[in-house]
DNA sequence: ATCAATTAGTTCGTCGAACGAACTAAATTT
DNA sequence: AAATTTAGTTCGTTCGACGAACTAATTGAT
């Protein structure tokens, strides 16, 4: 088998690569999210990210970014708040806003979960040969463009 | 800033190229899902993917595929075949069990949520170089590797 | 300066998704 | 034939998310 390195020999045309990558990544978030084990669910484990990554976000900017509903976010950061997790501060400019800011404990349990995940999809890339791994290296970037398009055109 | 092709410019450990791959891949997954739009939830949408897929699955097996309970599989295939999307069928050499096969309406609905992700995915793949479709072209199989080894270790 | 309109967040009642426990029907074992 | 196991269902409950209606604080208008 002839190893063909310069031409095309695979599709890259936009809806021939969508169609290769698209079940690939629906498979591979699965696994992902599999690896979660925390108790807390998607959504709380996705606000609490959130708060850590926004330093002391409102609930309204919350709601916006996890996409959901402004009761919906109360009873995330209520819970989040009873684990102690998060904290909740009354803004001292205008009293009707609340800040929510993760507790040194709620950074360690991000931490956490992100460890379990990138350590079970690094045990899978270490069955890679080292030439699969450059061209996932190559790629990676690339992926992240994507996403980064994806995200600015809403 | 020279232009290094050769040597390993990014980090392609393991461990490195697994934290640059997990945000984005959970990123790329949230989005494609946010393509849905079908009313049907995610378990109803993957369930009738997976009666698609396998011809003719009993409840048993698809409550292992899709990794939820007897009752919920019950309560799922009752709805996509109140909609017409599925059929029952008991089997004729036991008839305990009860197969699931998707009926033309149920594969039509499954083909168009798969279109309008695929396109949307295609849309952004679109806004890449050439030189970036092809890194991505190169690592695609490379990832769908990935989830091969994933699903054969459960 | 007051009173209306707006904005942030909460409370309440509801709906839907998922589950465990208990049940029915069919098959298999003894 | 009776006892056991297996497939699927029914029932009651729990949990996550939401819309509608409410409270408190701020901004705007007269």
């Amino acid at each position: 088998m002839p190893t063909l390195h310069k031409t095309q020999r695979r599709d890259s045309t936009p809806l021939g690569l969508a169609n290769a990558l698209r079940p690939t990544i629906a498979r591979l978030a699965r696994r992902l999210r599999q690896q979660d084990q925390t108790g807390l669910g998607p959504t709380m484990t996705a606000t609490l990210a959130s708060i850590a990554k926004h330093d002391g976000p409102t609930h309204g900017e919350l709601a916006a970014i996890e996409q959901v509903s402004p009761p919906t976010i109360t009873a995330v950061v209520d819970k989040l708040e009873k684990l102690g997790l998060v904290t909740r501060e009354t803004d001292a400019s205008d009293r009707r806003v609340t800040r929510v800011r993760a507790t040194p404990a709620g950074i360690d349990q991000l931490d956490e979960v992100r460890n379990r995940r990138t350590s079970w999809l690094a045990s899978q890339v270490a069955s890679l040969t080292d030439d699969e791994r450059r061209r996932l290296a190559d790629a990676a970037e690339v992926l992240a463009k994507l996403v980064d398009v994806a995200e600015a055109s809403g």
